[in-house]
DNA sequence: CTTTGGCACCTACAAGCGTCGGTATAATTG
DNA sequence: CAATTATACCGACGCTTGTAGGTGCCAAAG
């Protein structure tokens, strides 16, 4: 489990849309990102260089320009991101951020109940 | 709920011990930070003066200098955060975040019992 | 072959961040 | 009173971030 160094707001964003389709080109990741808010396509260019000089992002060459593709999946990059998230806010408790979860009103109640049917179905297995 | 604008990393630690002590001096939260870590004070000093700036924190004038509060609670803070990282990096899933936390091995086992003890508690609540 | 459009690369810039030194002030201690 | 100490306030630095324009290349479309 190599360091690497941390991901910023807009570039976490980027890295979700990525996850989610597997990988992609700057087009089709511009227009995902475009989807819910509007920012240039130079934008997203440069936050998908600096990613992979950070070490997130591998491309793949192709025809027209580069494939981007996670360097790390979804729930190794998740973890860095929650662990430090539970370090720095809760200092090191895991209880805490749930409990935030849960308490904070984060949640709207159909979520909730989704949540809760997840914790129960996972919880009876061995 | 009025907007306010993010903590950033080093913000949200410091806002973690203020939320765990209630309140305190520069001088306390120094210490309490510089037991996880070397900083200097003056690096705490302008951290603090930002997030009054910022709105996230409020001074109460005593004697020597100022107590410092947090100026929401932890659940009102968890919930901007967490629905930060929620919509930017699971596109509004919470079940994608509550997912990620227990497949991703951010939790070792106790954690996790502890956890789940946790959420069948609250789940036999009305 | 020429135009068009997508792309990479370079450059830039204002804002914020983490970090801290310096200075002045006021309370506390001796 | 004098020395010490804790604090606030000011200013500064190198760096990252989000944002984007410009240039030039190369493949596809006409």
């Amino acid at each position: 489990m190599p360091e690497i160094p941390p991901l910023s707001d807009a570039q976490l964003e980027i890295m979700g849309l990525l996850w989610d389709r597997g990988e992609g080109t700057l087009g089709e990741l511009w227009s995902d990102l475009n989807s819910h808010r509007t920012v240039a396509r130079n934008t997203v260019q440069t936050l998908l260089t600096r990613m992979v000089e950070k070490g997130w992002v591998t491309t793949r060459p192709e025809s027209r320009g580069f494939v981007y593709l996670p360097a790390r999946p979804r729930a190794a990059g998740m973890r860095t991101v929650l662990r430090r998230l539970i370090d720095t806010a809760f200092r090191g408790s895991a209880e805490g951020l749930v409990l935030s979860l849960l308490d904070g009103d984060t949640l709207d109640e159909a979520e909730l109940a989704r949540v809760r049917n997840l914790l129960s179905d996972r919880r009876s297995e061995p």
